[in-house]
DNA sequence: GTCTAGGTCCGTCAAGTCAG
DNA sequence: CTGACTTGACGGACCTAGAC
């Protein structure tokens, strides 16, 4: 694709796909634009480019159904885009891994939201918690969600809330649990207290407020009503728990975490339904698409037999 | 009001998979 | 080999809509 040409393409994000039009543009105007956030479009012919820059797209990512969005792709590179472009170890290795293991949501959303680093993967929510412990440096776009009522809200590096509603910001200090907590990343679930809901990553999200107390969220469960944040001080969850026997005390850690286990795969499960319906829109829109142009380039030549191939 | 079918959510178990 | 993780399967609790 040459300088100022457009394509159509799909928009890969962590929210699903959907179908965009690409444009190339020099490094210098999007210099002038400013890096905003980065994507993986894939082109129709199976090519891959990476976004640097999108234009009127700070919402580019949370996208609920299909539709078109104009987009300007700064640089095209087939080997950039593909790590394992070249690595036949690599290749070796993952199919094997296709062939040796049965499928994982974890993975098939990953591969769904392709190899590249710039798609946020599950994995990388575990990664937040490790803070900046790789040399590479890597530029992550905010991941954006969406509440109930279509409001937005984004977790940025530092681990602050913003919930961009007709109200303004509100913001939330969000630390880490300080690795205590080994294992799978969960998303959880809350609702503020005008309804809205929205979700967010971390098996054991402890919250700061201003004074410098934490608390943990938990999604609500038994007796507690739906849709309540219940805020639980870490000390006061330990001074609760009494001394019981070694195997007993084991069992139950082992209950507790397979609980936690089953919720995070089922909301793997969920998310992975989520994008293949995502997915069926997007690939409904191309199709639609497609069959307009095939209609129209019939037509056409119908109407001037002569001209095709023009 | 009661009963029932269908749906959803959750906890638990068991088996498979993976990394150290 | 072992411990941790992942996920399908199962059963129970709860909710809702529809029939009576």
């Amino acid at each position: 694709m040459s300088e100022g040409q457009q394509e159509t393409a799909i928009l890969s994000t962590s929210e699903g796909e959907t179908l965009v039009t690409v444009t190339q543009v020099s490094a210098e105007e999007v210099a002038q634009a400013g890096t905003t956030t980065m994507a993986l479009v894939q082109l129709p012919g199976g090519q891959t480019v990476q976004v640097q820059s999108v234009i009127q797209a700070a919402q580019s990512s949370v996208i609920q159904s299909p539709q078109i969005q104009t987009i300007q792709v700064a640089t095209i590179s087939d080997g950039e885009t593909s790590q394992e472009s070249g690595d036949s170890s690599s290749d070796t290795q993952k199919r094997r891994e296709i062939l040796s293991r049965r499928p994982s949501y974890r993975k098939i959303l990953n591969d769904l939201s392709s190899d590249a680093a710039a798609v946020p993967k599950i994995d990388e929510e575990k990664a937040e918690d490790d803070g900046a412990s790789t040399n590479n440096i890597v530029t992550l776009p905010t991941p954006i969600y969406q509440t109930s009522t279509g409001q937005y809200f984004a977790i940025a590096g530092g681990g602050a809330i913003q919930i961009n509603g007709a109200e303004g910001l509100q913001a939330l200090t969000m630390a880490g649990a300080g690795g205590q907590q080994a294992g799978a990343t969960i998303v959880q679930y809350a609702q503020t207290s005008d309804g809205q809901q929205f979700f967010m990553p971390g098996s054991q999200v402890v919250v700061q407020s201003a004074s410098g107390e934490t608390y943990q969220i938990r999604t609500p469960s038994g007796g507690i009503p739906q849709g309540m944040v219940v805020a639980t001080s870490p000390a006061s969850i330990q001074s609760s728990q009494g001394v019981p026997e070694e195997g007993t005390r084991k069992r139950e850690v082992r209950l507790m975490k397979n609980r936690d286990a089953a919720k995070e795969c089922r909301r793997r499960k969920k998310e992975y339904v989520r994008s293949l319906e995502n997915r069926v829109e997007v690939l409904e829109v191309q199709n639609k698409q497609l069959l307009d142009e095939l209609s129209g380039l019939k037509n056409q030549f119908r109407l001037n037999p002569g001209s095709a191939g023009q």
